[in-house]
DNA sequence: TATGAATGAGCGTTCATTCAT
DNA sequence: GATGAATGAACGCTCATTCAT
């Protein structure tokens, strides 16, 4: 009785795996929300078996863990960039917000709830406060002297990224409300008109 | 299990009984987050039973749904009497970080799972989202006038919101790396550098 | 599709169920052994589903140390009255195994996994070690002191209960290869021979 | 998961391998049990893979008949050569014991488990029978006849290895509470009470 | 109104076994 | 002979919800 599924292994190399399950993992995090996604849902996804997924990842919490680590790294990694070129910090807010939307490869309307589940293993929480006060630290470590003393740069850094964090959730929650344009513009004159108007490196894309 | 027969109804009215599971829910909710209580807890912690529950509450959701909009009314008021006093953005964010600070009797820990949870529920979301869009706009028609136009003060609210709620959020996740009143006071520099120095109300409570 | 099953609960009170649960429990552990039962057998086999279960009993280990518990307190009852009349080792033994066979309303074929795996959980294993020197030193101290001093009476007491478990498992192993009643006469004899015929209560039933 | 890459393949030749996996086998089995001992550490530990295991045993299940098998030749084997010099049940017993203990390269706190298995499987079951049965019928063989007729032999065979079986049980549980010494020391009295000293071999190794 | 026994769908995880390469 | 990716059938447990009393 009931079909029994044939015994069908498209039987990819584990690094090949690994990827589609990220990638299956990441799709279904980001729209359905982590708890809302079973592991059986993202091993059908990725076009293999709940029992397959556990040869490739220890637990539905480490998928978690390396889409984590990964979305951070890359963050981390385009921030460098960004500060290399970028002086400002509203330049900074601008590309930022500006990666995190095309980044997007699906909708990020539960992306919210993703960094919260995450932030709720301590381990992963650990790792990312550490990245977060890093990025704060190379934030005010590459920002101009003249945005102030070390201090003072770092709560810039804070300021910026709040920010940064603040209208990311709202434009995710609600769009409408919020043009993304015109908070940017307005933090930049915010900026000018206390430090000054200071190169942001190349300019506008 | 099966915990030993405490067998006690004491049969309150039905209002009371109300409010006493929306401080449970509350609490409990805030505490440990949404999907980690159980109804059972709520009614326990409330003196009664699971199935007591819901003849007062057609659903555990419901629950939240109530509770979303008990805060959120609450917080409103809160914004609307704080408009009155002071027209300064910087003021508002003080106030507003102030009380939601004070306003938790436990740990707010968890305090984001619980509007993310909320959020996925699409009619607590239009609430939410119809709610946020009428604070803004009260901002924006209360500030003072110096601050812009009526398009100037929208965005200036959603700023200032956005930076609230960026600011909060990172606060809850790792305290040390945040100072609340740094914060509030270089947001109050910056406008001040662009829109001069406009009072802000009655000053400190 | 697929009838749902209809929503019957005969609803008995807890303690009812408990026992009806313990029963079946009992039944289906020493039939199949702990590790072969699940939890839904057990319950289905109470009447029914197998998340009730979880309202009566904490876990299935909890099912299972119940079970020992009430096992063991019997036999130590048991024990207790046994010493109060028979003084003599063989007469123990005589009446443990009388015991052992009668009570076992199902059979026993796996009852000996019942008690290993009933000495794996750490709790379990303290309560058991615990109970057994109990009822050594309960041995020791009723049985004539024509036996030996208090040490000599603590080795008779270990080697009488370990050759009661030796026979008993050698029994439910093949009952065929040994005779219980041939097992007690031998070492009724080898006593008698060494302490000289001791009274041994009312004599044999 | 997924162990990068060792790709160690000896490729030995089939009997080599066989006694390998049974060593790891026996190794982890009496060291963890049957149940809570997987394929993969069995194989791991053999320095192959779970995969290359089923070139060697049909299944986990005959792997542990193969070596129950080969651990009971080896102690019928022992019993024998120890049947051969000593005449006395008691001076078996110690010998047993004695053997039990050192030959336990590892902990043999699980071995009960081990054996418990075993028993369920009907053709082991049948196999441990019958050996048990041969045992018996040898040691009734050899040992002196002033301990009996043939009857009477055979009980006291099945008395002895009942006894050892107990007692070794109670000692991997507890081993606190039990003296073997002093258990063979008070076996041996038992004995010369009711048959009168008998020579019992070569005396201690 | 309140109780609490019962339901049932679901979830994360394990593991002996198979099989294409 | 060996690999290791894949299977699939369990299993213990949770919990929002229902309902007879």
């Amino acid at each position: 009785m009931v079909p029994r599924k044939i015994r069908q292994s498209p039987k990819l190399p584990a690094e090949k795996r690994r990827e589609q399950l990220l990638g299956s993992a990441r799709r279904l995090f980001t729209k359905n929300g982590y708890r809302e996604t079973t592991t059986e849902q993202i091993a059908l996804s990725a076009g293999l078996t709940k029992g397959a997924l556990y040869h490739h990842f220890k637990s539905k919490e480490n998928i978690l863990f390396e889409l984590v680590k990964e979305v951070t790294e890359r963050h981390f990694a385009r921030l460098d960039e960004v500060l290399g070129r970028a002086k400002a910090p509203a330049r900074v807010l601008d590309i930022l917000l500006e990666q995190s939307e095309s980044h997007s490869q699906c909708s990020l309307r539960d992306n919210v709830d993703f960094w919260i589940q995450a932030m709720r293993v301590p381990r992963i929480k650990r790792y990312l406060n550490r990245r977060f006060r890093e990025m704060v630290d190379r934030f005010a470590g590459s920002v101009d002297t003249r945005y102030g003393n070390k201090t003072q740069r770092n709560h810039l850094a804070v300021f910026t990224f709040s920010l940064f964090h603040g209208l990311r959730i709202r434009n995710v929650l609600d769009p409408r409300v919020v043009s993304l344009p015109a908070q940017i513009k307005l933090y930049g004159e915010l900026l000018d008109s206390k430090f000054g108007r200071i190169a942001s490196g190349k300019g506008r894309k």
